[in-house]
DNA sequence: GAGCGATGTTACTGTCCGGTAACATCGGAC
DNA sequence: GTCCGATGTTACCGGACAGTAACATCGCTC
């Protein structure tokens, strides 16, 4: 059983545990320390033996939260092995889950909201990740034989990013429920005419996957 | 000068002021009553003789940015009467105006992201606004000519939502700044083949628009 | 069992916050 | 001038918050 694991997890690991659930739910601003630590199964005095200060935490949760971006995309490329198509079709069955799991969007563009502070350490998390994710995805489409890859990836993140935020204010039956459907339709739309992009000017033809 | 005026102002009118500057910068938990207040160049006191609670101008602060809305869209029509087509060109300018003008995102959507509590008054206002907007934008579309005016509406909300949280966490060199191009695309290719959308499995050709 | 590092407990500081009470002041209406 | 409503001023309450100090306890190693 997870639970007795969980009670012999050493401090830290329950504190990230914990941080990670209640800043989801709650927000950055939403969530004190005392409750992490209760949360956590410990006391404020053990979580500040582990990290520095409530901003250092954050980052903490942040980092772990880039982690898991990280495991889903080993996954990608291990389910899908010199396959990027498959591995596209499978970002964007991820990609919907991602929205679908629950109403409250994504924890790093969230952490941005709340962060208003320009110099706080959380921000270059947040922004090396967005543009890590931004970057492979865009190093998928071009090995998915898409020539204009990157303009594919920034159509896709601007989707997905939408739709996170979109569920939040318009709920599940709002524009984010067309999310598959339109990222489906635009990755056909670039396989079948690679100029189509910002600056070109001509025709193309598209096949529309069946979902 | 406004200064003068904004002395003269009556004091609920100062607040809201202050209130939407404060709130928009540094979000609604960041910015406590007595700030507002003072920013207003008021009082606290006189602040709860205007407003029941922080709930509740907080409720009047989102109203005023849907009224605000609001007025945008009747300046569309106004500026461009009986021309659909010119209405789309001028939303879509105006939507590029909103990504560009600061880093800090939708008040609304940055809103639904701090109001963690589910029956908080101010997120009907949240989602009454955003539905309404997707609305006018498909009765638009239709206006326009575009049969699949719904799907095309929500991915047009998509790609807006998208890239104005995007660029709180990824700059103005990510990803929104590829929304106008996108969303051009997006349009042309509804315009040319009506066909395309969600459920439907057929071919399509595309005119790429020249920006 | 002695020692030690990690953890738990309690209590505390200082600050900020949302919200209220009591009273002073101002300005216009009559 | 008198009245009255709106506004300003000061002080306060109770609670939450981030962060710290001092001390107790546990569990492991040797």
């Amino acid at each position: 059983m997870p639970d007795e694991l969980a009670v012999i997890a050493p401090p830290r690991a329950r504190i990230l545990t914990a941080a990670r659930d209640l800043f989801h739910r709650h927000g950055l601003r939403g969530v004190g320390v005392d409750a992490i630590a209760e949360a956590a199964g410990t006391n404020k005095m053990t979580l500040y033996r582990h990290f520095e200060s409530k901003d250092e935490l954050i980052v903490a949760y942040l980092r772990g939260v880039v982690s898991e971006a990280d495991d889903i995309w080993r996954d990608i490329e291990r389910e899908n092995p010199d396959d990027a198509q498959a591995q596209l079709r499978s970002w964007l069955k991820r990609a919907e889950e991602c929205i679908s799991v629950d109403g409250r969007g994504c924890d790093l563009a969230n952490a941005a909201v709340e962060l208003t502070e320009t110099g706080h350490p959380a921000r270059r998390v947040i922004e090396e990740m967005k543009a890590d994710q931004r970057d492979r995805l865009a190093r998928l489409c071009r090995r998915a034989g898409i020539t204009k890859s990157e303009v594919l990836a920034d159509t896709l993140m601007l989707l997905l990013e939408g739709a996170r935020v979109s569920r939040q204010s318009a709920g599940c039956n709002g524009p984010s429920s067309k999310f598959i459907a339109t990222a489906q339709t635009v990755i056909e739309t670039f396989k079948s005419k690679p100029r189509m992009g910002c600056k070109t000017s001509d025709k193309k033809s598209v096949h529309k996957r069946e979902s």
